[in-house]
DNA sequence: CGGGATCCTGCATGATACTG
DNA sequence: CAGTATCATGCAGGATCCCG
């Protein structure tokens, strides 16, 4: 038996994939791919989102230097978050996976209907 | 108060980490880089990943198409798993993402402590 | 306006035992 | 060898209320 060689610690996929398999990381980033762009305004383009998942999200990639976070004292407060240059380098590989979505997520679509087709038609009893 | 126009659904994004974000999917990918592997050869490889999740996680790729599933009925039995062609399209993204981490993960680990540092010193009662 | 604090729930993950 | 079935659990995610 040979030692395992595969570890989450180490493997490098992994370590990108902590940081962006949150359920809206991805689209935090998509939203301020663009610029500066402030707390309510995200609440409002971002669907379905809440203000807790919303706070969290942008800590934690605040917590990793990927976002930053300005905060002009007036009353009321604005809050601005922008894509720190390290957020930004991750803008291509977003571009990526975009277009790597847009090429092959169809076929993805297909093989899964497939694919439950003939379990479904299988499992009559 | 404009429409929110970012959505999980429509964010292509968000499809692909939908394939590849559980906890195990990258690794068993990775496992499979190399060509075919056999069921039992990758629970030794995979450091800490259950029967369960293997088979689970296997199970879902092969639902995606991604990988394919060649069972030889002897006894005992031989399972063997193989990236499709359009799984192997996956290859350059996570590539691309390991040399993104390569590059600035212990950038974001840095930041990490340099965050975590201040929030402590910061909570002292 | 931009949160923090709290409570609740479901699903992803995991441990264990059994089987063709 | 390569699974399936069952049970247990912890944490991500969500709803709600309150605050500077």
């Amino acid at each position: 038996m040979r030692t395992p060689d595969i570890s989450i610690e180490e493997c490098t996929y992994s370590h990108v994939l902590e940081i962006v398999s949150n359920k809206w990381t991805a689209l935090v980033i998509y939203s301020l791919e663009n610029g500066t762009v402030r707390y309510g305004e995200m609440m409002g383009r971002i669907k379905g989102i809440s203000q807790k998942m919303l706070t969290q999200t942008l800590r934690q990639l605040e917590r990793d230097g990927l976002v930053g976070r300005k905060v002009t004292p007036v009353v009321p407060p604005i809050v601005e978050y922008t894509l720190t240059p390290l957020g930004e380098t991750l803008i291509p590989c977003m571009r990526m996976l975009n277009v790597w979505a847009t090429d092959h997520f169809p076929h993805v679509k297909k093989a899964r209907e497939e694919y439950d087709i003939g379990e479904t038609s299988g499992t009559i009893a």
